[in-house]
RNA sequence: ACUGCAGGCUACUCCAUCGCCUGGCCCCAAUCCCCUGAAGGGGGAGAAGGGGUUCGGGAGGAAAGUCCGGACAACGCAGAGCGCCACACCACCUAACGGGUGGGGUUCCGGUGUAAUACCGGGAUACAGAGCGUGUCACAGAAAAUUACCGCCUUCGGGUAAGGGUGAAAACGUGCGGUAAGAGCGCACGGCGUCCCCGGGUAACCGGGGAGGCGGAUAAACCUUGUGGGUUGAAAUGCCACGUACAUCCCGAUUCCGGCGGCGGGCCAUCCGUGGCCCAAAGCCGGAGCAAUGUUGCUCGCACUGUUGGCGGCCCCUGGGCGGCCAGUCGGGAGGGGUAGGCAGCUAGAGUUUGGCCGUGAGGCCAUCCCCAGAUAAAUGAUGGAGAUCCCGACUUGUCGGGAUUACAGAAUCCGGCUUAUUGGCUUGCAGUGUUU
RNA sequence: GGUCGGUUGGCCGAGUGGCUAGGCAGAGGUCUGCAAAACCUCGUACAGCGGUUCGACUCCGCUACCGACCU
């Protein structure tokens, strides 16, 4: 059941660790989304991820627009998760994603779940191959 | 019924699954307290957190722009003056307002109608003062405001605003008289200010009469008059936690007087007990000055804070004067550093529903009912299915098929307004046109 | 959330209510064998909508956009 939940202990929030992300972190595209991510040594919670969304004001100025597109791509996220959490089970330390939306148009809400499944399935593939080895295949932070 | 104008209301509904924020309740539970005690047992409380077939609530009419007004909070005072800002026909509404309602003036449009005034309906209106002062008034024009030039007249001293046709604007307009030529110089009609009287109206103002007049525009130019505003704003403010650093550098003040007090000293008198006079440390009290603050514009006032101690030098001379240094305290500034987490403020209010009464109305009073968002990288969503409404097409005229549910837009301390953005539907008032009775 | 400032040709920038300077860039010409430089000439602007005024870049509202500050 707590499979498809999304809570506060699941939310990046620091103002910091963002900053850093863009600064250390790594990326990846996939039409409309772009994953910015980072490995943090102090995790601020119990959860193995730490999640949140952008939508450039460049793109969408209206805050109604901003809103509906985060809460698809969190909507997308919250559903499809479990898989990312099943292969991080036993890891140390706590993942920090920031998903941008790159599109400048309101997609619905099946592309964006499409694209989300991928970022996911691309994320696994490159950095967590299955079981021992898995530490090494880790880039180092620059 | 249609058209036009001016408003008002509303903001798709329901079901299923998976979620988000928030309040209550229940469960788990680290830990703490009490009783008893050898272990242990019993009872109670229970932060953060986790969970629940659990019970409630969860964006707007503009949540927006931040243009006004308040509540609330801080600044030692809600003190003074200056500055600054705002407002400006009248009355009322209101907690207050630059908002609203009603009325007045001005002006525009439409209709009816006239010789013309007029009447009806609707709109707009930052609408105090230009007989205080200062400034500006391009081009054109003789001249843009106290005045010249041409012209006209002349007794040659001068008089004169009729003519000069340009302009947005130029000496009240037209006619008659009058004159040397002219001029409100006089008269008739008309227009516009000022003052007074009468009538109506709470008032703005309207109507009538009289006196004395008529030398431009501009105050969303300075300004004058009146009224109001202390300033800053929830990133306010208070508390907790964490963290550097009661760290560094620069500047300023740290002076004087009076009273009480009396350590101690000097002089005089002495019946040797003491008495009188003078100087006078510590400490206490008060005042002046200085520094700085001066309610986050300037100045001032009052209040408040600091004004403590040590060590040398020079001069006269044995008690003072002058001038330094160091530390402390207080105040101001500079650069730099740390944190950017939590709680309160934070949602029961000029509140909402319904009804009655008062008022032309904005609104007020009374009763009744309800509790109705509080997030903070910032909650109210996603998917699927029905219904309802609208649009398009087809024809069997009430069915089918397809499409749309949209616009503007997301609370951030809270209210009252204003302004701006905007889809469709419903509805009220007024005017006009047409039809029927 | 709050408090302020700005918007003038393609770019930078001045401007007292009365025809919007100047520079760079662009186009044409003179000069040259050809160019550069120099000189001459030209085009293109007051963010938008209302109001005040005879007249608005300027004054006053509203709107749009850009920017700064606060602890």
């Amino acid at each position: 059941m707590t499979k498809f939940k999304f809570n506060k202990a699941e939310r990046l929030k620091s103002e910091k660790t963002i900053g850093r992300m863009f600064k250390e972190g790594h990326s990846f595209g996939v039409y409309p989304l772009r994953l910015v991510w980072l490995k943090v040594e102090e995790p601020r919670s119990d959860s193995p991820v730490q999640f949140t969304v952008s939508v450039g004001k460049k793109n969408f100025k209206s805050a109604v627009a901003r809103n509906r597109i985060k809460r698809k791509v969190r909507e997308a996220w919250r559903l499809d998760k479990s898989r990312l959490y099943k292969k991080l089970e036993g890891a140390d330390g706590q993942l920090a994603f920031m998903v941008l939306y790159t599109a400048k148009e309101d997609l619905p809400y099946q592309d964006i779940e499409k694209a989300m499944k991928t970022v996911i399935h691309i994320f696994i593939k490159k950095n967590m191959p299955p079981a021992n080895k898995r530490r090494e295949n880790v880039p180092p932070l620059s």
